[in-house]
RNA sequence: GCCACCCUAGCUCAGCUGGUAGAGCAAUGCUUUCGUAAAGCAUAGGUCGUCGGUUCGAGUCCGACGGGUGGCUCCA
């Protein structure tokens, strides 16, 4: 589509365009504007599309220059950098096989096939001969192959994997690979045009994967990597990931005696004292707030006989991650979820639509036989409590309810800091069950909900349960994390399926519709991420211990256990250091069990009446009046500041 | 479940190529009674995850089991 003179027109994002030769490279494009800016570059961007730098230009296009500090030019340095270690390894391990190597969220990795998997050891020689194909500066060069011309090049280097993958591309699709110096890798690109151009990298772990991710598969010896432009922000990003260590709610956990793990009991949680006072705040903190939203609290059994199981579908679906167990020559299950329950408790009772919406809460403990190597801390334990609850209404109910249930989960995540929550609406997957008008009417109305309360939102299309459309809510941590823990579920399944039901006005009998909802989700993992949250410095009003009273001498006990009492009798936690320690060293004790308020009480606070404040991370706040401390406290704690 | 790595005192960790355990912190005792992030001395504490094997001899080498850590969707 080039214009009468021949010359094809180039349009830029900004709106600019001009006219220049057919068969011009994105490189001497960006060369006439300057050759520094050219040296910028390590890729572009033709009619939305990623490539080279190499790439002519035949026709009328939009370009779009890549520095690799933009997302799209970060991906593909992620990419090359991938590359260029697989380069490192064939060069240090002839005898491997490369299979693939995709740029992820922070990082790259590459599978490969070898007899001896890598090992930690390993990484500092790869990272090394990486940094000598970067000095040796060798072009990448792209090639485009017949198909069968590359199933052979690749079968004669005895790469397998990339023989299967070929056979598998689209027969429409043009076949590239792309050459570094002795090393040529399949690939869609594009990629960096040298090696030398390659940023700050660092390989990072090795793990096993799968071929394509299928157990039934070889095992693949995986090595992590990630990469930037810069040193600099290789080190930030290190920095972020050494942060997240310290915080890791494992070792904090530990550390400040929250809770524990046992070999007799893997992977369940034991929660030591000051553990249970938090987990018991976060119960109470969602409690309170359910009795404004009008819930009604249950509670039901641990174990129920097997056919309840059988009726909700959980056996048939289920059952690999269920406990079992027999009772007098009966079968019984744990249970890994409430619902059953709850409809159990519904079903007891005829129902009125006058009686509707019934809003049925319970912190129920669940058991999920979770795979060995996949749980984790607190985040994937194998039994938790939710704080579940159920909403049973009609379908006239729904936007309304819903919009109970969201002003809810953002009213609590306030209340424990998260201010930053990402809400994702899913709809209905190909797998699913009810008639496609409940559906459109279900969906419509969650969309409603989102709408009319101006919340933005990620469209997962084909995402919802198979029983209903869903809401889920990704709260973000100071870390810039996000975690999954709220949700709201549409299910037309299960009301029927145990067989509940209403009197409606009409005097027929008619299914309500019931919406699993829950805010926290997990108080086990809601109490991990918490602590990583604060690094454990939890506000006022969520600390274990709130205030640790620190005498100067013996000869002060007296009086500090005065200030205690009265302390304990106003509701505080409240600790006494009587340890014969100098006052310097209780501080630090103090500090390091992250205690908000430290008291210190000598000759002077005697005199006065008064105590001496510190808090925690800030110090010293001075002398006052117990009276004056106390109000403060209880102030700061009724506001639940963080 | 699978792959790699790890398991030594309450905690954090030393212990080289096998010769039968060590530090710091914590704990306890004594001295000290001290003003906002570590006082001094002393004492006690471990069948080196469990079981089996190799060896004259195993924390150390081999195997099984238990527990843990990082991974196992992100498709050349």
């Amino acid at each position: 589509m080039s214009s009468s003179n021949g010359d094809i027109t180039v349009k830029y994002p900004g709106g600019k365009s001009e006219k220049v030769s057919p068969g011009i490279t994105v490189a001497e494009l960006a060369a006439q504007i300057s050759p520094n800016f050219l040296n910028q570059l390590i890729a572009a961007k033709v009619d939305g599309k990623p490539v080279d730098l190499a790439y002519k230009l035949a026709r009328d296009v939009d370009v779009e220059f890549l520095k690799p500090d933009s997302e799209d030019g970060h991906e593909i340095l992620l990419h090359s950098t991938a590359h260029l270690m697989a380069q490192a390894v064939k060069r240090l391990y002839p005898n491997t096989q490369v299979t693939i190597g995709p740029a992820i969220e922070n990082g790259f990795y590459y599978d490969f096939d070898r007899d001896e998997p890598f090992t930690d050891d390993d990484l500092a020689a790869i990272e090394a001969e990486m940094q000598k194909i970067v000095e040796e500066n060798i072009p990448v060069q792209r090639q485009e192959i017949p198909r069968n011309d590359a199933i052979e090049l690749f079968r004669s280097m005895g790469e397998n994997y990339k023989v299967e993958i070929i056979s598998e591309i689209d027969e429409k699709e043009t076949i590239s690979a792309y050459r570094q110096g002795e090393f040529i890798d399949l690939c869609r690109g594009p990629h960096l045009p040298a090696t030398g151009k390659a940023g700050a990298f660092k390989l990072l772990s090795v793990a096993g994967a799968y071929w394509r991710g299928d157990e039934r598969n070889k095992m693949l010896s995986r090595i992590y990597g990630t990469a930037f432009p810069t040193k600099k922000e290789l080190k930030k990003y290190l920095n972020m990931l050494e942060e997240a260590k310290r915080r890791d709610h494992r070792k904090l956990g530990k550390e400040l005696d929250l809770f524990s793990f046992h070999d007799e009991a893997p992977a369940n949680a034991f929660f030591h004292p000051k553990g249970t006072t938090v987990y018991n705040l976060i119960m109470d903190t969602v409690a309170q707030s359910n009795l404004r939203y009008g819930y009604q609290e249950v509670n039901t059994p641990l174990i129920m006989n097997v056919s309840l199981w059988h009726q909700s579908g959980h056996y048939d679906n289920y059952r690999e991650n269920m406990y079992f167990t027999k009772v007098d020559d009966k079968d019984f299950a744990v249970k890994p979820m409430n619902c059953p329950g709850h409809l159990l408790i519904f079903k007891s009772t005829p129902r009125s639509y006058r009686d509707l919406p019934v809003r049925m809460s319970e912190f129920g403990r669940v058991h999920r036989h979770e795979r060995s190597g996949v749980t984790h801390g607190l985040f994937r334990v194998r039994t938790f409590v939710q704080d579940d609850a159920h909403i049973f209404c009609t379908e006239d109910d729904i936007q309304k309810e819903v919009g109970l249930v969201l002003d809810q989960i953002f009213e609590i995540y306030r209340t424990f800091g998260f201010d930053n929550v990402h809400v994702e609406l899913s709809t209905r997957p190909e797998k699913s069950i009810g008639s496609a008008e409940v559906w459109e009417k279900s969906e419509a109305a969650l969309e409603a909900v989102l709408k009319d309360k101006a919340i933005e939102y990620k469209l997962n299309p084909g995402d919802g349960a198979f029983y209903g459309p869903k809401i889920d809510f990704h709260i973000l941590d100071s870390l810039g994390r996000s975690w999954q823990c709220g949700t709201a579920q549409l299910d037309f399944s299960m009301p029927e399926q145990l067989g509940i039901s209403y009197t409606g006005e009409d005097g027929q009998d008619h299914t309500p519709v019931m919406i699993h909802r829950a805010v926290v989700g997990s108080l086990e993992r809601f109490m991990g991420i918490l602590i990583e949250h604060y690094a454990a410095s939890f506000p006022l009003w969520l600390a274990p211990i709130q205030v640790k009273l620190l005498p100067i001498a013996d000869r002060h006990f007296d009086y500090t256990d005065q200030i205690a009492s009265r302390l304990l009798k106003a509701g505080f936690r409240v600790e006494v250091n009587r340890k014969n320690e100098k006052i310097g060293q209780k501080v630090r004790q103090a500090e390091l069990e992250k205690v908000p308020v430290m008291l210190i009480v000598g000759d002077k606070e005697i005199e006065n009446q008064q105590v001496s404040v510190r808090r925690h991370k800030q110090g010293d706040a001075g002398a006052m009046s117990l009276d004056e401390l106390l109000e403060q406290l209880l102030n700061e704690i009724r506001e639940k500041a963080h």
